[in-house]
DNA sequence: TCTGGGGTCCTAGGACCC
DNA sequence: TCTGGGGTCCTAGGACCC
């Protein structure tokens, strides 16, 4: 079963996850949700996350706020609240990184950590070390963690998961098999449905019986990369290096908007973009970034996507400038009569502000010119909220509403009545063109 | 799978070159 | 201009994750 080891932790990983992390941030910040069943995503009308006191009742993710209310009325609604999310991943990160600068920052709720040759520093095994990092994550963010010790990534997941929550689990590489004997091969980290299915299909399911193939069976099945370091982990070795580049160098910054009711109107459909387009931008200039590509994507009704990539001349955050580009290329991808859902935009190929270089033509200098202007319009939109000044082509897009938020709006105006359009002055900007 | 939004990584295949 | 063989770079799209 072992490649190449009969040690316990040839190299020692740890994986911390935070149990309901959402739910869990909550109550930390407010002691009066403390024991209480707590449920976040009010603002999207079903549960994104829930307390451990929300789960006992019998709920679940995705379960419409509705029917939760029906179900158990004692049950206490809130917003998520991003921002404090991500202040208590970073204290998590920063918690971990005391102990070792070989930290992974995996998502806004889990860690990877290499403890590898930490014994000797701490005087203690690994499995103490890590439940000494737990205590301190758990004392000092008032959240519970299930935590893992492995040889690899793979493994510490399975073993984070094992006991939550608030569970640690220690896996050395001769007792994985153990842990793989009943564990569907669709439930290990990195396979999918697609994956799963696949597997099915050659008499694999469960992760032992992956894990207890051998080479030659992976080659006569043409098992790609990210699966031989999935097999391999399980049986105990080490493929996948955890990733030690800092969570906000990003590579690329996407924003995606579905709409409701799906729509054929080009103009409309235009419009999203153009408002994923302004919101893209305004993230990336809050990075000090520039993309120097873009893509953009449409998606069907019944979620056939088609994407089309552009390269800017010049890298720019300037969303007048890509969404001319955009503009220019969109037939490429919009074809008439055919009902879309949603529409997408990709900055890639991120760099510096400053890190842009002069082409031939001058143009990197008209981009600096107008860096001012989105710099003011940063402002005014984080004084007086979202959206306070954006471009005319957004428009049709802010204007709509979805129909929840519609009738909410009905009811609270229904003695003014205006078109929403009226609602909102329209002016004429030299640069930005029209905004209200 | 029954469908929200934000990301990363891998691979197959085409273009181009010697 | 058919023909080998081999290499690199790029992109579209798939698969997966939280």
């Amino acid at each position: 079963m072992q490649p190449f080891s009969i040690r316990s932790y040839p190299r020692a990983i740890l994986h911390f996850d935070g149990d309901s992390f959402f739910a869990s941030v909550e109550q930390a910040m407010n002691h009066r949700l403390r024991g209480k069943p707590v449920v976040t995503g009010g603002e999207r009308g079903a549960a994104t996350a829930l307390s451990i006191e929300a789960k006992r009742l019998g709920l679940t993710r995705g379960m419409p706020m509705k029917q939760i209310r029906e179900l158990c009325p004692e049950v206490i609604v809130v917003k998520s609240d991003y921002t404090a999310y991500s202040i208590y991943a970073r204290r998590m990160y920063a918690i971990v990184r005391r102990y070792t600068p070989m930290v992974e920052e995996y998502s806004i709720d889990e860690c990877f950590a290499d403890i590898t040759g930490l014994r000797g520093m701490y005087h203690r095994s690994y499995a103490q070390i890590g439940e000494m990092i737990k205590r301190e994550l758990e004392e000092s963010l008032g959240i519970t963690f299930g935590v893992g010790l492995a040889p690899n990534k793979v493994v510490a997941k399975i073993a984070s998961k094992h006991r939550k929550p608030g569970g640690f689990t220690a896996i050395p590489a001769k007792e994985v098999h153990t842990f793989l004997q009943n564990m569907p091969i669709g439930q290990v980290w990195g396979v999918g449905y697609s994956m799963q299915m696949a597997l099915h299909k050659l008499g694999v399911t469960t992760a032992l019986q992956f894990a207890t193939k051998d080479e030659q069976w992976l080659r006569a099945n043409k098992i790609a990369k990210p699966y031989r370091e999935i097999w391999w982990e399980l049986r105990g070795g080490f493929a996948k290096e955890l990733s030690l580049t800092h969570n906000d160098d990003i590579g690329s910054i996407i924003k995606t908007r579905t709409f409701a009711p799906p729509t054929r109107e080009r103009a409309f459909v235009l419009s999203q973009l153009s408002k994923n387009i302004e919101s893209a931008c305004a993230k990336a200039r809050g990075h000090h970034m520039r993309p120097r590509a873009v893509s953009f994507f449409l998606k069907t009704q019944d979620f056939i996507y088609r994407t089309c990539e552009l390269d800017l001349s010049v890298a720019t955050n300037d969303p007048a400038v890509i969404l001319r580009l955009v503009e220019a290329h969109f037939d490429r991808v919009f074809v008439p009569n055919i009902l879309y859902r949603t529409t997408g935009i990709t900055l890639r190929n991120l760099v510096e502000e400053g890190a842009a270089t002069l082409d031939l033509f001058g143009e990197a200098q008209v981009v600096n010119e107008r860096q001012p202007i989105l710099t003011a319009v940063d402002s005014l939109n984080k004084k007086y909220g979202k959206e306070t000044v954006i471009l005319a082509a957004s428009l049709k897009a802010v204007n709509h509403l979805e129909p929840n938020k519609q009738r909410n709006m009905t009811t609270r105006t229904s003695k003014v009545h205006l078109p929403l359009e009226q609602r909102k002055k329209t002016i004429d900007l030299p640069y930005l063109g029209r905004v209200r």
